[in-house]
DNA sequence: CGCAATCATTCACGGCCTGCACGACCGGGG
DNA sequence: CCCCGGTCGTGCAGGCCGTGAATGATTGCG
């Protein structure tokens, strides 16, 4: 079994669980913290475009964007050209919140990085990143 | 979010639905196919073992099994100096299974790797073994 | 001015996995 | 020799997550 596709999907899974069980403690999934994410990084028109972002149902975007409300990390805003869409807006209180998410995952960083040498670690995040990228300029 | 960590997560979890749709048609999910490597690899005295390794409770291995078996890929002997213990042998259409989901594995790596300079795909092969085998030898 | 299409939301359902209870079985101590 | 605590596999019920279909509001096209 050398392939990447099938390790690369045990591994994630893996660190997946990992990653949610310390975020517990902030009460946000990891799928939250994809979709702070987004929001910082490129911001999105509509919870579809969202879901298509994120490739889950627009249902979901529903219930992950009422947690996030509740929690004053999002604010729901209509848009005045079409009223039937609604855009997310990241207030300060989310990109504390996505700033502490993302503490989480860096003290998880570190202890991935211990087994491993620096110039792997260092050529995994390029991999990564490469492939992330190309995943959402698909479309 | 420069992290490793979330980023592998949200990738993980994409590849595995991925893998997990394009193993429909063999009627296996990614952990059938985990099971069955760590069979092949290196083999586990019982259950409970097996359970260890693969991280999940030894009641999914039951059913895990229980596929398996149906389809003759795997046999169940009483270990006969402990008769509690149940080992799982692979069989030889137990291997065929695994060769034809590797194979399904290995076109999805070709995909991957349409989006990756060379370099980096064998870089990301040898972080994710690094880290895979990290984990294995914990214990 | 309808009318089909689009968006957000709700809800019921299905799948996956876990935790617990149970029976079979082991090994040691009285 | 026989309990008795501990271990293993198994069956079962429950919880959580995400999807898909139905609903209502809103849009722009014909």
């Amino acid at each position: 079994m050398g392939t990447v596709s099938f390790r690369l999907g045990l591994l994630g899974v893996a660190q997946d669980a990992l990653y949610a069980s310390r975020l517990a403690d902030l009460d946000l999934k990891p799928k939250h913290v994809a979709l702070l994410c987004v929001l910082r990084l490129r911001g999105a028109e509509s919870q579809m475009e969202l879901a298509g972002l994120l490739g889950v149902a627009p249902s979901l975007i529903v219930l992950l964007a009422d947690h996030l409300e509740e929690r004053g990390a999002v604010q729901r805003v209509r848009d005045p050209a079409d009223r039937r869409r609604q855009s997310l807006r990241l207030t300060d209180t989310g990109l504390h919140l996505l700033a502490a998410a993302t503490e989480v995952a860096a003290q998880l960083d570190e202890e991935l990085a211990a087994g491993l040498p620096p110039a792997e670690h260092a050529a995994l995040s390029a991999a990564l990143d490469h492939l992330l990228n190309g995943a959402l300029e698909r479309p």
